[in-house]
DNA sequence: TGCATTTACCTAAATCCTTTAGGCAACCTG
DNA sequence: CAGGTTGCCTAAAGGATTTAGGTAAATGCA
């Protein structure tokens, strides 16, 4: 018996390569096992289950989501923050399509509240610092940024854009624009 | 024998409505067997495979969703057009999580193309018509929209928003609010 | 160094979902 | 009511998930 030295981590990581290179959903126990030419049964001492797994390989990616932003807004403020921040975003999902459907994946509230999810959310708050809104209109921007980088991002990566002209780079550029441009003249009620 | 009356189209209703009580990744060919009464195999003749079953459950979603844009933009214009639009995702994705989750799914371009997603986009452009913009500047916006709505929407029913005061409805009002507000006075490059 | 404990991986087996092949009984048509 | 067609069946194979229980390797400790 040859061991491989399988850990949490290691399946963990290895989870997310596949998830990458062949979609977050087609990640199973099974799969995962085959990669390390190893029988299903011994990642079950490593990991609960299959959601366990997901989760996990949930968390890595908010993790490294977090971790993106905040060296992307290191420096920056204005708009120039929020044109990084957003590109973080984009890049991510376009490098790593399967950690970044992870990351969508629906947490139980004590995990998500334990994630890395909670440092994005106030990475997101710091970009706003650069425009001069109060609560609540600020929750109403954090929350129109996420929706849009969110719904940009995984319309694109979907396949929604990629029909027509012009390319996606160009409206990108000028979606940060217009948020820009609305955020320094935010209309009140 | 007791023949039940399985068709194509019952089958595929009868997946919507279990996709919106147990989530549509829930969605296989075995429970909807179970719920009616009848032998997995028995499906096989109606839906050609699981996928085919899903992809199915889309398109009707697709379908539901652009005649509900059709109705809630006949006889609007402008803000109200833009609102009303905006609130038919919300609605329906409240109502119908599971379809709405179904809607999600990625097609392949030709089914993609015969799907009442393209009507759903030539709305989207309707929409646009209470707002002076021209190419390629309403194609950006178009994508900003959907971006937005499908953005807002998957993160509400996600949870995202769930945890924080203010309400959900609040920001909802304000995003079209400052979506409009954008529309009118769009940055030109 | 020798033994005990822990750890890593195994085999085996139960359960469930997917899918195909082939068959019979119920319905529709003429 | 004879005919074909259709709706549902049984049977079976392949894969994924998960648990229980076992053995060999690594590690801790005398």
């Amino acid at each position: 018996m040859v061991r491989v030295g399988l850990t949490t981590e290691r399946l963990v990581r290895a989870g997310a390569e596949l998830a990458d290179e062949v979609g977050f959903d087609q990640v199973t126990v099974s799969a995962l096992a085959r990669r390390f030419d190893v029988k299903v049964a011994s990642l079950y001492s490593h990991v609960r289950n299959s959601q366990d797994l997901k989760t996990r390989i949930a968390l890595l990616a908010l993790e490294e989501l977090a971790d993106r932003a905040a060296t992307a807004l290191a420096g920056r403020a204005g708009k120039d923050a929020l044109a990084a921040f957003a590109d973080v975003y984009r890049d991510y999902a376009r490098e790593h399509p399967g950690r970044y459907a992870a990351a969508q994946l629906r947490l139980d509230p004590e995990t998500a509240a334990a994630s890395a999810g909670v440092r994005h959310a106030r990475m997101t708050r710091a970009v706003l610092r650069g425009y001069d809104l109060t609560e609540p209109d600020q929750t109403h921007a954090v929350r129109l940024l996420g929706s849009v980088f969110h719904g940009y991002v995984s319309l694109e990566t979907g396949g929604g854009f990629s029909h027509s002209a012009p390319d996606t780079q160009e409206t990108w550029t000028r979606i940060v624009d217009a948020l820009d441009a609305l955020l320094r003249n935010w209309p009140t009620s």
